[in-house]
DNA sequence: GGATAGTGGATAGTGATGCTATCCACTAGG
DNA sequence: CCTAGTGGATAGCATCACTATCCACTATCC
């Protein structure tokens, strides 16, 4: 398959499947003389993954890199490639993490997990997302949304068995992997969009009857 | 209260208020002279709703504008309001709409929301995103991640519940319309950030000791 | 009343990001 | 041999979210 065939088979414009080589996102191809190289379906399906993770999952181009070598990465544990995959969604905070609000927010959200008996990295980038959000909510006088923090947690911790176990029924190591990244990026675009759906159909129900 | 205040008081740099004030996310201050003019509390509490929105809940500036505009607008309903919300949490679309596998995508996301009952409206935005992230895991060869749809919606529907009753409890009418727009963002960080740290602890707890 | 810090308003510049375009010498395939 | 296509390099572009500078002017303090 020459680099034309991918970049028809793919979607993805030639430039851009060339971009996505120059950056590393994409391996190359196996040199097969000076100027041609040989590409194969795994390469179709890496150019894919990469899409849906950008245009799905909103990641980075680094982001997408930073999954990607740890997809590749053959002796890391699942465990942590879930890690990688967290952080590269998480992006660069934007948020001021150096107000003491912030500080008290971030203690919140430890003591959240651990009453929850949940075992976590304590700088898992997710604690400080979770800080990033309650201290927003305190700031603008918001607490009471804090009321469905308990909802949040039993509703995910009772789908997150769901999800890794979906993950681990896979056999291999590689469908695994792939697992991880898909569920962790994709389901969230899944999640997200229902509960929006869940709400327009709520709140249709309770304010316009009413 | 002076500009350089409203910048103090909120942490956020002049140059950026006066690009807010420029962009039409923050109403100007009332003239009291030719250069001279006077914010209140309403324009700080304001302000530390834009930067949560872009910082916390990832919104671009116009998607911050298209929100506020819609708190803004009394006449608008509460439901309405949602429905902008989660436009603007949106953004533009990314990915190819016009495909084949798209088109069966949407299709199969209006059955999943019409076995669930729930009445939305057909163009509801997150119909569409729900769609994208179908098709991509379709592509992916994915698909047995769609058994967590079921989940997923059972949860959104009972969480959704939760949420809309708690913007209703609150009495006025400005106090609703802030809490439909940090409930909808504020809410989905809080609601990710929980679902990443669970799926950590599930994953530590299934995949290290055995 | 004079110095100074700050103001609103306008315009231009910046850095990051994610491509897109062009050029090149070269070569596979008809 | 000709043409379309290749890998590789470099430069350009549009968008976004600021950031910086300049201006005439004014409130305020001494």
């Amino acid at each position: 398959m020459r680099i034309s065939e991918l970049s028809r088979g793919s979607g993805v414009s030639l430039p851009t499947v060339k971009y996505y080589l120059r950056e590393g996102l994409l391996p190359p191809g196996r040199a097969m003389g000076r100027n041609q190289a040989e590409y194969g379906d795994a390469h179709l399906r890496r150019l894919r993954l990469i899409r849906a993770l950008i245009d799905v999952g909103n990641l980075s181009v680094a982001g997408v890199r930073q999954v990607l070598q740890a997809v590749d990465d053959a002796e890391l544990p699942g465990h942590d490639l879930l890690g990688t995959a967290h952080e590269a969604v998480a992006g660069s905070p934007r948020a001021d993490r150096s107000t003491s609000g912030w500080q008290a927010a971030r203690a919140e959200a430890a003591r959240i997990v651990a009453d929850r008996g949940w075992l976590v990295h304590e700088r898992a980038a997710a604690l400080d997302q979770l800080a990033d959000a309650i201290a927003a909510l305190r700031e603008l006088g918001q607490e009471d949304m804090l009321a469905m923090v308990d909802g949040y947690a039993e509703a995910t911790e009772r789908l997150a068995v769901q999800e890794v176990g979906l993950v681990l029924a896979r056999g291999d190591r590689a469908a695994m992997v792939e697992g991880v990244v898909t569920g962790t990026v994709l389901g969230e675009a899944v999640l997200t969009a229902l509960r929006r759906l869940a709400q327009e159909h709520t709140s249709a129900g309770l304010t316009e009857p009413g």
